[in-house]
DNA sequence: TTAGCAAGTATACAAAAGGATAGTGTTGTT
DNA sequence: AACAACACTATCCTTTTGTATACTTGCTAA
């Protein structure tokens, strides 16, 4: 990507718009979120989960995060919530295809960060401020 | 990036660490807060602004939460900061090499949701649960 | 009939994030 | 002497986020 076309799409993000709603900040906000983002991650791993095996593999959520962050992954298009309607009831959970470009885009982000994530640790500890 | 590719990735992220401390999550969770995307974004696009000039482009941030996102995003390195003490004092901003790349990923990831907010607003009126 | 499971809901509370706004320090201008 | 400019701090208060945990529902097995 040059310069010209970063221009362009910041142009185009209207990044500066005052107005409180903007659609792409909001559905940009909804998907980096924090447990969003780690719930993504697992199920790019193991691509198939039961709500329980979310909840292992998410260490530390709470069921009701767990359920709003999957609610707002399925209302977005990311997730797909198929009900098996046995006894006891199963739930699963796993990517669309919009869902694993995200998670591809999240992983080339990560990826980018992780060689330089020991200095930046190191320069938060000298920087004392 | 292909599939193994991506497990390889995903591994080393090491998702599902119960660890509290996990610094590659830290710092990504860093920079997808939600003020400070847009201190890039807008940093991105007029190459220096000054703190005055930041507040104006992000429309709606105080200033202690602006002073904050500076602060996090200049100690992991991705803003530089410098200061000519001239009076009044000047204080000027701008993307690192680092916080460029960041910038040129952030612009990828709307790049590619834009086209999609639409049908994903449609669908969010029409997701009552 | 009581127990138990999965996948949540509901409730109460605690912690963190964020907003509004006043104050600080320095020095040139009126 | 008062004021203004700039880049913040500090304080108070509200809102949001998140935790912990008890409860629900529907059916099945002991």
């Amino acid at each position: 990507m040059n310069d010209k076309r970063m221009q362009e799409m910041l142009a185009n993000l209207d990044v500066e718009n005052p107005s409180e709603v903007c659609p792409i900040k909001d559905v940009l906000a909804a998907m980096l979120d924090k447990w969003t983002m780690m719930i993504v991650l697992v199920l790019g791993k193991h691509k198939v989960l039961r709500f329980a095996d979310v909840k292992r593999s998410v260490v530390g959520i709470s069921p009701k995060m767990l359920t709003k962050s999957l609610r707002t992954l399925e209302r977005d298009g990311h997730v797909l919530r198929t009900v098996y309607p046995e006894v006891p009831i199963r739930v699963e959970y796993n990517l669309t295809d919009q869902g694993y470009i995200f998670l591809k885009k999240l992983v080339d982000l990560a990826d980018w960060i992780v060689p330089h994530v020991p200095t930046i640790v190191k320069n938060r500890e000298e920087f004392i401020k």
